[in-house]
DNA sequence: CGTAGTGGCATTGTTTTGTT
DNA sequence: AACAAAACAATGCCACTACG
């Protein structure tokens, strides 16, 4: 998952939220709206580019839904142009154009969870009205403990087999949330190793919303789509231990204490700890998050290990890349750089086979 | 072609048995 | 008692097939 991800999450519950204020404020709504509503949360294997297979098999009938009509003879362009219109809201067309949706939602369950919904039709509506408004942390955690009281989804055609009712909610309530902060709790391996690091795996739903949504501020995590995005790597991110957290943007402007990795080796090379060079540093890796907003990346945050930028999973075989930035092509600075990254590399991932890169502002000459 | 829907299975967790 | 290995159990994922 990425930043780019997480975009796609925050513009799906921007468009949510969107219908969500026109449906909720009709007297009666139906269970089949709702139904609609939360299926926008839901992708399939095709979800990217411009022929995305999700538009028509999962978005279009959602929108559907929400609308009580039928859109299959249209085009997404069409039907964005329809509803803004019947809304009377414009920047809904964007919204509606936009990729949206971010959850691969087990298929046995996506129909069977329809009849669920109409059985707990009269705790589900207020509680979707609950997450739209919710502005407190009291009342989120108030919907929280509604979720728990639910039944259990059954699957198609075999009723025994049951799917845990937050796995589809909290990605509806993530949607709705005014401030996207409603977390994603679901089967999902990020968020399961995290809550067995908090542990909480087995303390009910309350306790993990509540370890879950503590870490907001921590980390460079602002919101539960950040949440979500840094997945499995979470713990890495916890209390003082902490090794690493979101590449946040470097100032290249102030003259203040500017950030910078590993002051004291700098400081053997004086002239890479003066203020332009610095600026130069931060302008390379303020370059480098924005160029490769695809992936995941993170910065050191443990003073033993205070590395550049790590790219999570940036090959096929999932391995990480670990780059260090350099503002000078200077040999000192680029032997310097080989030296940090095996130490960083093996205090990360032990004796795990190397992938490293230095970033520098120009091409080096041929000797050092 | 891509999707729905699911049975089988890999993975993870738990208990029992074996060994030092 | 402490640990290791094996057996067993539960879980949820995904590769597969039929179908539109």
């Amino acid at each position: 998952m990425s930043e780019e991800w997480a975009e796609r999450q925050r513009h799906t519950n921007r468009l949510a939220r969107h219908l969500a204020g026109h449906l909720f404020a009709q007297r009666k709504v139906t269970a089949r709206q709702l139904y609609g509503l939360s299926k926008l949360a839901w992708i399939t294997n095709s979800y990217e580019g411009e022929a995305a297979a999700y538009i028509s098999s999962t978005k279009m009938p959602a929108l559907g839904d929400v609308l009580g009509k039928d859109f299959s003879n249209y085009s997404l362009d069409q039907v964005a142009e329809m509803i803004a219109e019947e809304l009377g809201d414009d920047s809904l067309i964007e919204l509606i154009k936009g990729h949206s949706g971010f959850t691969n939602f087990y298929k046995a369950y996506r129909n069977s969870v329809f009849s669920w919904i109409e059985d707990n039709h009269s705790t589900l509506l207020p509680l979707y009205k609950s997450a739209f408004n919710s502005k407190s942390e009291k009342e989120r955690l108030k919907i929280v403990e509604t979720i728990t009281k639910l039944p259990d989804i059954p699957k198609a055609n075999h009723p025994d087999k049951l799917m845990r009712s937050e796995y589809f909610l909290t990605p509806a309530f993530f949607m709705l949330d005014p401030n996207v902060c409603f977390p994603l709790i679901n089967g999902n391996k990020g968020v399961q190793s995290l809550l067995k690091k908090l542990n909480v795996a087995d303390s009910g739903l309350t306790s993990q919303y509540q370890a879950m949504v503590k870490l907001y501020g921590t980390g460079g995590i602002k919101d539960a789509a950040d949440l979500d995005q840094v997945g499995k790597d979470l713990p890495d991110f916890l209390t003082t231990t902490a090794t690493k957290k979101l590449l946040e943007k470097k100032s290249t402007t102030t003259n203040g204490d500017l950030p910078l990795k590993d002051e004291a080796d700098i400081e053997a090379i004086r002239k890479a700890g003066t203020v332009p060079q610095r600026r130069l540093h931060n302008q390379l890796t303020n370059k480098l998050n924005k160029s490769l907003t695809k992936f995941t990346l993170l910065e050191g945050k443990n003073h033993s290990c205070m590395f550049d930028v790590l790219i999570k999973q940036y090959d096929n075989d999932g391995k990480d890349l670990l780059i260090e930035v350099k503002s000078s092509i200077e040999s000192p600075q680029i032997r310097m750089a080989v030296g940090q990254l095996f130490d960083y590399w093996f205090t990360l991932n032990g004796d795990e086979e190397p992938k490293l890169a230095v970033l520098l502002p120009e091409r080096p000459r041929k000797r050092l």
